[in-house]
Order: C-alpha cells, then structure tokens, then sequence
DNA sequence: CTCCGTTCGTGAAACGTTTCACAATGGGTT
DNA sequence: AACCCATTGTGAAACGTTTCACGAACGGAG
C-alpha cells in the first residue's frame, strides 16, 4: 500500500499541509468546518503519522529505553512495568533492550540506542568502567538512570535497594526466633549484591547476644541448582552440628535448599529455618511457604523513570540525585517457628 | 552537546556530504586516503548517525515488534528471545511491547508501531475479530505472524503448538502407569489452549483400555491458588475415591496442587501423580520435580521470525503458511511411579 | 595529441514532517 | 470611511540522510 502522507490529506480537503499539520497538532487554531474536512480526508484515506519524520524534524525521539541484564529475571519484568506505567503517563514509550550480562551486547544496544536519538536510558550496566560505552553515552548528553548498581559516580542519577539493611533484616529476625547456629548460603561474593546481603546478616547477628558468626555457604550462582548444592551440604552435617537456620542471598538458592530438606526428610522450619531473598512469586507457593526479603521492584521502576523524565525536562539545570529504597522482611512458614 | 551532523564531518574532512554518506555505506567506491580522512573526522567529532533522518529517506524502520500477553510469564521471554536470536542474525532490531491482555493497550501499541513504520510484527493477539485494529493493519500492508493463537484467518502467517497432542501424551502416559480414577485440572474451557489439552486428554483416556472419563476439576485461572483450590477438593477425598493421577492445564496450577497434598500428607506421586504443562524453570525445582508437557518455546519464536522475515523480503509473492510444532513429554519423579 | 574508459568525487533532489512569518478576510471602533 | 485586531489559512524553509546523474582527473591506446 502507497503510504499516504499529508500531502495527499492535504490536496483531497483542498486544504494546504500546514493547515493538516495544525490539525494534527494544534487543533483549536483551525476553524471547525476545516478541521472536520481534514478529519474525514484522513480516516477515509487511512492516513497514518510518519514518526520518523517527525523525530527528524524535533531532533530526537519520544522513547526511552531500559536495558536490563536478564529479561527472564522477575526483578527486572517487574522493574520495567513499573517504568513503563510512569513513562506511559507522560507519553514516552518504552523500549526494552536485553544485555543478557554481556558487555557486547550491552554496547551494541548502546549504539543503537544513540543513534535513534532516544530521550534517555535507564539501564542495569554490565559495564560501568571509567572508558566504558556508557560512559561515552553520558558523556555525550543522553540522560542515563543506573538502576540498582555502581551509584559510585556523580555525573548521573541512580536507584537502589539497601541490600546491607535486607541481611541485618533477615539477622535480627532469625536471632530474635533463639537460632544460634546460623549459615549463609550464596555467592559468588564478588557480586555486590551478594556480599551486602552478607554483610547485614553479620552485623545484625554480631549485635545479638550469643550469636557466633555464620557458617559461609559459598556457591557459584545464585540458582537453584547452586541451593541444591548446598542443601547437600546442610543435610550431611549431624543435626546436633547442623545450623538451625540458613540465610540465602535469593529466592532461587532458597528453593533449592527447601528441595534437598524435604529430600533427605530434615524438617523446615522445625528443624531448619530458611529465609530468601527477592519474594518472588514461587517463594510463597513453595512446598513450605518461604520467608523471604521484599524489594519494592515496580516502585523502583516508577522512581528510576521519574528520575530520567525529571532529568530529560531540566536539562542542564539538573541536579543527579540517589534514591535508596529499604527492603522489608516477608516472614512464612519457613522460618515461622521461635527456637528452644 | 550540538549533535554533530554528516555536514559538519563533511567540512571536517574537506569532503563532500555525498562522499561522507558513501564511506558509510559503500566504503569500498571512496579512495583509501579520503576513506581514512572521513573515518578520522567521524572519530575525531564523535559522529553518530541520525536514524531517523536514515528511516525517513529510506521509507521503513530496521526494527520488527513483538507484542506479547505478558512480559513476566516465562512462556513469551523465552519466545521473544528466539525471536531475537534470528532478527539480530539478519541486523534488524527488536522491540518488545507487553499488551497485558488488555485490548485497548494492544490497540495503542499497533497504532504506535504503524506511526513507527516498522517492518513487521509477531504478536499474540488479545483482539482478533474481523474488524479489530489488527486486522486493520494487516489490510493495511504490515506483514504479521500470528504466536500460539488462531490459526483460522488466511492472510497471515502463524506458528503454534499441537496443545491436542500434548494433552494426549499427558493421558497415555498416566494410562501406560496404570492410573484407572484421573482427574483434568485447569480452566477456563473457553481459552482454547485449556480446551485442547483436555480433549488430548480425554481422547488418550478413552483409547486407553478401561479407564473411565476423568473427573473435571475447573479452575477460574491458570495459576497457583487456583491449583490450590483444585489441591483441596482432591485432599478433602476419601482416599478410595480419590484420582490416582491428575493433569494440570499448566505448571502453575500443578504446584498448586502438590502444594496442597505436601501440606496435606497426600503422598506424590505414591498415592497421587502430578503432570504439568509448560515445563517452566519451577517444575524442575519444586520440592517433587513435576513432570510436564514441555514446548518448544525458543523455536517457535525463531521460526515465527523467520516467517516474518521472509515475507518482508518475498513482499507480494509470499505464500502464508500455518506451522505447527509437536509437544514433548518430560517425565519426573511426579508421575514416576508406575500403578498396582 | 586526441579520444575513451575508469575511478573518484560532487551537488542537488527527495523523503514527510513542523514551524514561522506573513497574507487574507472580516468584523468592530473611531 | 479609515483603521486595527483577531481569526484563519498559506507557503517555504529546515531537519539529516541517501541516491543518482553528472563532471573532473587521469592514464593508456591508437
């Protein structure tokens, strides 16, 4: 199909383009009869709005972009809609870029992404050194929100969630329950993520009375297969030596352990109390229903694009600002019972 | 920053705007020397190409959309990054929109792409009546590929999964265990995936020797608490008169139900056996891995993108063609167990 | 020395919008 | 009747590409 353009509106409501274009656009500065012969001209001509000529003619675009590290993560699905739901109000659309970790991939979007001219990023960066792709991308004016990493540098504004405030959550509870032997269970630590988590558990047990330090679970991800592990591990020790309760750096790690347990007949929570980490929607629906430390994703989503929408209107007058978010502890069956 | 056009590269280099274009196009037609001296200006100014100027000149986008029902269920991430695997391989570029089964956001989404010019959609329809916007766009010149749905229409491509044939390897497998009192759990009948998968059932059941019509157990969606709800009415049986087997529409209801029977003492699959559909991530990990008719996910987004693809290069002369894929059964400790 | 064929490079047109200065029309006020 | 203002519509320029017909320079064949 011939792709009709405002001209062709234009010639067959006898009217000249500017005329269709301030139709279009600013529709009271037209006399009704007019604009109602426009109106007809373009339904009964199927005409549709040519965005590409549009953005060429306002110089950028009316999108913005989110790149995530793992479009099959809940995190993230739950992270986009709510940076869709702001940005949607405010007519930007949405695209979604997947890096799936890798730094190529990443850049790769990043390319695409500046030439569309898009309005701003908000992006989770595999790679966020000091001569990285998006460095460059800042640098060059595009406004960028870092969601839940690196808010080291100033030149731009980020969104997180206080993963040190989750483990001393998770700690002060399983303390508060009597548990004395306690392990943690995740990895690797390189992760930041991870050793935060990590970090907050041992501070709130070091602040506990008669609480010794954790046993280190390490693992190599943060998957189920990796909770497996070592649910393995947990279930081999003598119960008299066995930790009465395991922390695990995310809701995946925590099935797996909760799998083994239910395996090898070792009892949650009477004889081992887990807690998790993300409440992802399995958690609750597990075997034993399991506690678990509750980002508040889509609120970080809404937050991250009000940042970017907030950044895209100022312009240069914008002050780069860190929102930190504080988890809160969903406590289930799996870590419901008081100890001794 | 002044975003730095190809005129101003062309000034740079002492070069014509014309030479510019065709060292980024046709860089072999331009002398090594002048080559060099353009790379060096594009390098040196930080040149990146307008897309949507390149769009409007060129009369359509690069980028072909994916409308999906929903961004977080695992079924439509895994399909869009088949989808993406091929698109990338042939340098387009993928959006992904969620219409979240609402059908006026689905409407906003097509009139947005159509304004977009985009080169073509794979789209899980929520509206797909004669008159609906899809339709319309269709009529319109867009190639389309329909995803898992309504293979009726002609004048479009579709992929799709044989949602009959899974349900009857659900049902000749329980028949082959020795299961007599089975059971159907899942709804609503008028999706017409649910439907499917219970006839399969019911046609392997009634070819199976002995074994009578499966009690319908409805379920108002596919989802954990409603296999719950569906988990209840089974404990609530006496054991005698309990199925021996059910069949879950999806994998969600089945860990409702295995939920359920854990809590309830009901042995699985000793006293009951579970199969699912989908074969999420989370049946392999639940407390007893569930058995479930697997599909082929990833490959029915890239065969979905091959479709689309060819008809946006084959243009008038393409021929639409409906593919199916075959289902899989993935036996685990669930249904393990074979009867009497 | 002329002519021709290559090889390189040029300049202008075109893509479909939006915007803006300005022209036309038509009442009201003096 | 002259003037002014408001309202409505016009036409051309501009956005940054790509493309294409054409010119310049050059080297070799006759």
């Amino acid at each position: 199909m011939a792709t009709t353009s405002i001209k062709e509106v234009a010639r067959h409501a006898g009217v000249s383009i500017g005329t269709v274009s301030n139709v279009l656009n600013r529709p009271d500065t037209v006399a009704p009869g007019t604009r109602q012969r426009v109106l007809d001209a373009i339904s009964t001509l199927g005409y549709v709005r040519n965005d590409p000529a549009r953005q060429l003619r306002a110089g950028r675009s009316r999108t913005i972009a989110v790149v995530v590290l793992d479009v099959a993560n809940p995190f993230f699905t739950d992270v986009v809609q709510g940076a869709e739901a702001v940005a949607e109000s405010r007519g930007a659309v949405v695209v979604v870029c997947n890096s799936g970790e890798d730094p190529s991939r990443e850049r790769r979007h990043l390319d695409l992404l500046e030439e569309q001219r898009v309005q701003g990023v908000l992006i989770t960066p595999v790679d966020d050194g000091r001569e990285s792709r998006l460095e460059q991308f800042i640098r060059r004016g595009t406004p960028v929100v870092l969601v839940d990493r690196g808010t080291g540098r100033q030149n731009r504004c980020s969104v997180a969630v206080d993963d040190v405030l989750g483990g001393r959550l998770a700690g002060a509870h399983l303390a508060a329950m009597g548990h004395r032997r306690v392990a943690f269970v995740g990895g690797p630590l390189t992760i930041p993520q991870v050793a935060d988590r990590c970090a907050g558990f041992r501070q709130a047990l070091a602040a506990a009375p008669a609480t010794p330090e954790p046993v280190l679970l390490g693992t190599r991800g943060l998957t189920v297969a990796g909770g497996r592990g070592a649910g393995e591990e947990l279930a081999a020790m003598p119960p008299g030596q066995r930790p009465t309760a395991v922390f695990c750096a995310n809701d995946l790690l925590a099935l797996g352990v909760l799998q083994v347990m239910t395996l090898r007949g070792v009892r949650v929570p009477t004889d081992i109390a887990i807690i998790g980490y993300d409440d992802i929607e399995f958690a609750a629906a597990a075997a034993v229903p399991v506690s678990s430390v509750r980002q508040p994703r889509e609120q970080l989503g809404r937050t991250a694009a009000q940042l970017l929408l907030e950044e895209i209107h100022e312009g240069d007058r914008h002050e780069h600002r860190h929102v930190m978010f504080k988890p809160e502890l969903v406590v289930r069956q799996s870590s419901a019972q008081p100890r001794g």
